[in-house]
DNA sequence: CGGCTTCTTGATCTCGATCAATCAGCGTGG
DNA sequence: CCACGCTGATTGATCGAGATCAAGAAGCCG
């Protein structure tokens, strides 16, 4: 198919993804897939029309029959419980799956929303867990994602429950810094795709005490901010900070 | 095998647990197995010597091989970070799988230690996997394990990002309550199997706190609490103050 | 430009941590 | 059976990190 002619073509081109040309296969479900495998989940994997930013993904409590694997850009998992103000539970970058949480109660326990033009593969989980059967490699790398989502989620609580608004501080830009050496950009040099609001609730902190500590980081040329935009300049002492043990 | 005589028959009784008799059974991995599943489930599962209070099941570190099935009894996880202090992360209650936060990096992120003497079963991973390759109700059983873990800690993170010292409190007892109906326990009446330094670590607060707050509770009758033994007195009461909302 | 939202900065107040005794439970050995 | 010592639980007094309240400043898009 090497000149496209006919609209369906085009199309195909442009909305059915192939994880054997996606740069993210290292990182996302193909990852130990034999060629043959990565065809077979090629087959059921869609990729929908861009969201733009501030688009919704899916809504809580809507019925789950689809997990999401991030293609370009990122999103926000919100979860509004009761009367109560949202939580801001995850952020997802490109390679990661959405919607895993989702399993157990046939149903999205958040709302997943677009932070800026993003790219998503949908696919069915029905056709995944029946494809998962006869591919272990492939039923191998689910039950990894979701066991390294569960330790992710240890590593916030703790976050949230021993570290200081500063360590925390320090542990997000520390871990966002990982996250983008990860995935073959610049550890050192990125634009926040969120907003102030959105990483202090995702924290647990006030929108003013990440403002102010973000000012004071600058002071102590931890890193450089302006606006969203981020350069690290010494990761070194922000991971030490981020580790660094209790205020005992 | 009514009579057992020989002392490999006594060993098998012993030791060689069966999802059949189990009285676990609808609410642990063979939930949805039919007869043939669970046989083929019962065939690869261990029981391990009963653990003692304070016995560890595995240590942090150490490579991953089972998870785990907690038949009866009860068990924290504690995970331990750099120079500091120990973070309390989960405890866990018959029925429940412990370990599968272990497959991604495959060895346990945490210590499992026994509250008191607790029996488990033991499920070498491997061979769980490969079943579930013929058995998809016990994929799917797996799945869904998993997926209702990351939505708890989900709901974990709201209440330590979130709530109030008092709503913690009340959020713990009304979940363990909750807990406790689901497996066939009284939920207003029970013994906590753990102390107030593992309460208030998993909540993150101060022993102290935990203490105080107890005291307040019972004052306002809606919990009695005698050391370990506790009866809850007004259990909507309990369920309107953890789900309140914030202190805005 | 003007009307937004988002971000920063400053002043004050509060919840829960910390420090410090005291108390209760409980196993151990005399 | 009771004194002893240890660990765990309660209670009281103080303090501080970070929330909240209250303005400004700076983007951003029509």
């Amino acid at each position: 198919m090497r000149h496209p002619q006919t609209t369906a073509e085009r199309h195909e081109l442009a909305y059915h993804p192939h994880c054997q040309t996606c740069s993210l296969s290292s990182l996302c479900l193909p990852l130990a897939l034999k060629e043959r495998g990565t065809e077979q989940l090629d087959a059921i994997i869609r990729r929908r029309a861009p969201l733009k930013k501030g688009d919704i993904l899916f809504r809580q409590g809507s019925d789950f029959d689809c997990v999401y694997a991030v293609r370009s850009g990122s999103l926000k998992q919100v979860t509004t419980e009761g009367s109560g103000e949202d939580q801001l539970t995850n952020f997802y970058l490109p390679s990661e799956l959405v919607g895993l949480d989702a399993i157990d109660e046939d149903r999205y326990p958040g709302t997943v929303v677009a932070l800026e033009t993003t790219t998503v593969c949908e696919i069915p989980f029905d056709r995944l867990d029946r494809l998962s059967e006869a591919l272990p490699e492939l039923r191998g790398q689910l039950y990894r994602s979701m066991s390294k989502e569960l330790r992710d989620d240890r590593r916030m609580m703790r976050l949230l429950s021993r570290k200081t608004a500063d360590q925390r501080l320090a542990s997000f830009f520390a871990g966002l810094s990982e996250r983008f050496r990860r995935r073959g950009y610049s550890p050192y040099s990125f634009r926040l795709s969120m907003s102030r609001a959105d990483i202090s609730n995702y924290l647990g902190l006030a929108v003013e005490t990440v403002s102010r500590i973000l000012g004071r980081f600058q002071g102590q040329g931890l890193v450089a901010v302006s606006g969203r935009e981020v350069n690290i300049l010494d990761l070194p002492a922000l991971t030490r900070l981020a580790e660094e043990e209790g205020v005992h």
